[in-house]
DNA sequence: TATTTTTGCATCGTGAACGATATAATTTGA
DNA sequence: TCAAATTATATCGTTCACGATGCAAAAATA
């Protein structure tokens, strides 16, 4: 049985788009395990630090996720003690995401993080211009693609 | 409160590593739900077409998975009728994973996966070069970082 | 050869992703 | 104004990822 020569592993954009991010992730665990908190939550807080107190559909448009993955992720944050989750008063069907005392604590303690990942990175991998050099081409995949999540 | 630039969401790299991933898997959907298969699933037939019966660490290490990963991966499409999963002779603790029929037969309805799904790409965010030009960066990527699975 | 270590596979538990569906609040528009 | 459509959130079920752990077979080593 022969494969056909585009069905091949080493021929597939997408796995190795799969398999960079899997490694990455894995990459930030000696950081976010001290933290107590996984990659996704990360995302969470690095967006309530830019912007305290959103509503959750904020939030899940920021990450381009559907609230169906961002609501039991800040359930399990709001349980942590990470965040706290209020009714909106304009807008009664919105919860609006706010970030608790040690949330924003974790702030300082997480400042560091982008560097060491990169010098990591940089470490195992060399050249960094590289890593940097594909995101335009990576915005532009994402922009592309990301039409369903508006 | 005021973010640390480099803790911003548009300055990271894995982010967008991760939600390029995420959508392009999802733009594998139109074509691999007609076949009832999953995006990780449709890698491990890849792995399958290209070389048949395999230990399942040889289908993980080619996926940069773990066994804890594939195991029940496989198992699911050991139900589905997809392959099937035999005692190794050699080595006994071995399990040898075989495509069936179906299996095989499968690989000439995904025989134009690869091209619909660059060419849906191209059309919605333009001009292929680059996103091949990503793929050198990204095996350094994962040759830097994949030393745990081996 | 006997013991230790490693390897291959499996199971369990947890946390994402995401399709499908539900519910209530808001908005639209007839 | 009132029904219909939309929006914000939540719940449920399934499939991945992956850390932790267990077990038996094989390999390494004393």
């Amino acid at each position: 049985m022969m494969a056909y020569e585009q069905l091949k592993l080493d021929n597939q954009l997408c796995f190795r788009l799969y398999t960079a991010t899997r490694l990455t992730i894995g990459a930030y665990h000696p950081y976010l395990n001290p933290l107590g908190i996984t990659y996704p939550q990360y995302l969470v807080m690095l967006v309530l630090w830019e912007q305290n107190k959103q509503p959750v559909c904020d939030i899940a448009k920021s990450l381009l996720l559907d609230t169906n993955t961002v609501t039991p992720l800040l359930q399990r944050m709001e349980k942590m003690g990470l965040v706290k989750r209020t009714q909106g008063k304009e807008d009664a069907r919105q919860r609006i995401v706010s970030l608790t005392k040690k949330g924003m604590e974790m702030q300082e303690q997480a400042k560091h993080i982008p560097e060491c990942l990169t010098a990591d990175i940089i470490k195992k991998a060399n050249e960094e211009e590289e890593y940097m050099g594909m995101i335009p081409m990576l915005d532009k995949l994402i922009e592309g693609l990301k039409q369903p999540n508006k």
